[in-house]
DNA sequence: GGTGTTGAAGCACGTTCGTGCTAAAAACTA
DNA sequence: TAGTTTTTAGCACGAACGTGCTTCAACACC
């Protein structure tokens, strides 16, 4: 049998040097070579474990999501246990959303990957189902969070989506500015929008 | 004196040959012989008019943004025109904000070169002071829209800043969700989205 | 203890990239 | 017509890329 090797753990150890190297030098730079030397391995090393390029980066763009995923859906089952409209459920709410943001290095590295990967898979047909995943994923977590916030869970079915693809679009915005501008957007300004927008938002269910 | 041909206008032929290629195949695929390529000139005749493939790109970067500001510029003096809170002033804002928006093939080439320049400026340092342009003219247009319609141009400045922030964040992730999933984010959703962040807008300040 | 399967490493090939440089072609001036 | 300058075209070089294929060392099992 083989050397002692966790072959699941060497690759996860691979696909975290493909995220370094995306969220500082970019995808584009994320060739076998680099991604070799950053996970201090040879090329033939990483090769062993991901039949090709493609393969490598599809395995990675899958982690970033099931990472993010699991992030989110564990904040949506905290929010899920509190009492609707009560303080504690909206902390819950602003800690769900902040998830989206990069506020922290680990979080700013996934959203720098994620970002990355979603805008590659416009061009690299290889990474376009993951793609489709990941906007399935997450716009069920949204969807079921402005469920939540629904009162009374009634609202025209039509609002509903309306108003959870606006909240998507705003996260994914203020993700971007987040990472493209950060000196404008700032954690302070990240955090004054989110509110904003949730005190827009439980305005117009009841204004229906 | 040169051959007959005027220098600003094949630059612009140049420009328009890297745009269809960043819409078509991805930013990383603009090299000097493709755009050479699809501009219908030697490899040289580009170098002739573009001391670098940086250079080129700088350029490039600049004219959407020009473009891009042009546009919303002239929407923005539209609205003004028109008086305040009438039905006339909101289908001038819907088109302004529709401008963000990938409706039509040109203004989708447009936002996916705007899009790749953006964030390829995170990564190469040519391009961050025409990505802050872009961020700083933008931003500029959308405060100016969210004075017009704060009622009375009174309200608090740091309301007025934040909201500003928030519609800009929703366009720019509305844009990125016409652009990378363009079956779920459809021109009718983005109108719905649109329309839903308007009647939250207009209640904000009112209510502050 | 021998043996075979597997992780790790590296070479070689063809392609593409940016760029420095040279030379032909074209068009206006004298 | 001869000369000058701009435009166009192309070659050559070094670097980086993905990938097929070979080689070596290490460990488990019979």
């Amino acid at each position: 049998m083989p050397k002692i090797v966790d072959a699941e753990a060497r690759r996860q150890e691979v696909v975290q040097a493909v995220f370094r190297i995306i969220a500082g030098d970019g995808l584009e730079r994320a060739s076998l070579r680099e991604v070799a030397d950053e996970a201090g391995l040879a090329v033939g090393s990483v090769r062993h474990y991901f039949a090709s390029s493609d393969d490598l980066l599809v395995f990675s763009f899958s982690a970033v999501i099931d990472r993010i995923a699991g992030r989110l859906e564990s904040a949506l089952a905290a929010v899920e246990k509190e009492t609707p409209a009560s303080p504690e459920q909206h902390l819950a709410v602003v800690n769900l959303l902040g998830q989206f943001l990069p506020l922290d290095e680990e979080l700013a590295v996934d959203a720098c990957v994620w970002m990355a990967f979603r805008h590659a898979a416009r061009i690299k047909p290889v990474l376009a189902a993951e793609a489709e995943r990941s906007h399935r994923t997450v716009a069920a977590v949204v969807g079921r969070l402005i469920m939540l916030l629904s009162p009374g869970g009634a609202g025209d079915q039509q609002t509903l989506v309306t108003e959870a693809e606006r909240l998507l679009a705003t996260m994914d915005g203020l993700c971007m500015h987040a990472l493209l501008q950060p000196e404008w957007m700032t954690a302070e300004m990240c955090s004054d929008v989110l509110t904003a927008h949730l005190r827009s938002l439980s305005g117009v269910p009841a204004a229906r």
